[in-house]
DNA sequence: CGAGCAACCTGCATGC
DNA sequence: TGCATGCAGGTTGCTC
């Protein structure tokens, strides 16, 4: 579900519930998650404020006092949001929430749950008594898409010596994080190049244009509130609404929008892959 | 070292 | 209706 528009989205959502809060209690109802949750997190973050919510990649980090909780949203994660006056009236676990973090609130007491729902369980939820800038999950990442040192002359330098295509270099996380396969799919539309080119004969003009294209379409998508395919919705259960702006995306044998060719559909390292004959070079 | 790919898991759409 | 198949927004950690 999640790319990093999405994740935004998320963070975005759950940050009043969560900044400068206190946990109440967590529940972890499943803890076979990517990895298993560890058995120490309730005691280590119950009572703790949340001093600073962040994103790094499609990371969101919940930084306390004595460390920080690592959340990835895998392929089916969400975060929302549960409150109620009455906690009676709180809506019923399904079977897929398998974490609840029971925060204190300004307006009551025990009344605002963020609930973690993952069908897939190819999420995470890490605690870390470490620098969480350090830790291994975190470390070896690329640059952030949206700041100023992703840029073309460092995609330039990066990819030099790359002999993968360029869609799978530009997902690669080692790279440039953020970048998932609905915005690769469309940031190699909108900069005009076949996502099958090798990575380390791209020109560096087309760079350029890449690199725009990505932080583009990434912005807008925030923007938007992100994508919903099937069932992302945001903290406060809205839909995104960039879906009705994917060009390429989900959209294979339709016509181009720029050439009215019919869009072709690849697949690269068995991810769906949708492009323009005409338009991609 | 990089590249390619199986693996993790459930739900849903499709076809027989 | 049931059952098999394939596909889905990600990333790690194997093999070569």
């Amino acid at each position: 579900m999640p790319e990093l528009p999405e994740v935004e989205t998320t963070l975005k959502g759950v940050l009043p519930y969560l900044l400068n809060k206190s946990v109440q209690s967590i529940d972890v109802h499943n803890a076979s998650l990517r990895w298993p949750v560890s058995k120490e997190l309730p005691k280590a973050i119950k009572g703790q404020t949340v001093n600073r919510l962040v994103r790094r990649a499609k990371y969101i980090i919940v930084e306390f006092d004595a460390g920080s909780l690592l959340i990835h949203l895998g392929m089916s994660g969400s975060l929302r949001i549960s409150q109620s006056d009455v906690l009676s009236n709180q809506e019923s676990l399904r079977k897929h929430d398998h974490v609840v973090l029971h925060m204190d609130s300004d307006a009551g007491e025990n009344v605002v749950q963020i609930r973690y729902y993952d069908p897939r369980r190819f999420g995470a939820w890490v605690w870390t008594t470490q620098d969480w800038r350090e830790h291994k999950l975190i470390a070896h990442l690329g640059p952030e898409p949206l700041l100023d040192d992703f840029n073309a002359q460092y995609l330039f330098k990066k990819s030099r010596h790359s002999k993968t295509n360029i869609k799978t270099f530009i997902m690669n996380a080692k790279n440039v994080v953020g970048v998932g396969n609905i915005y690769a799919n469309e940031a190699l539309f909108i900069s005009g190049i076949k996502p099958l080119a090798v990575a380390g004969s791209v020109s560096r003009q087309r760079l350029e244009r890449l690199v725009r294209a990505i932080k583009d379409v990434l912005a807008r998508a925030i923007d938007m509130g992100g994508t919903t395919l099937r069932d992302f919705v945001n903290a406060d259960n809205n839909p995104g609404y960039f879906q009705q702006t994917l060009l390429v995306y989900g959209r294979e044998g339709e016509l181009c929008t720029v050439c009215k060719l019919p869009l072709k559909s690849v697949r690269i390292s068995n991810r769906a892959t949708v492009y323009c004959g005409g338009c991609q070079r």
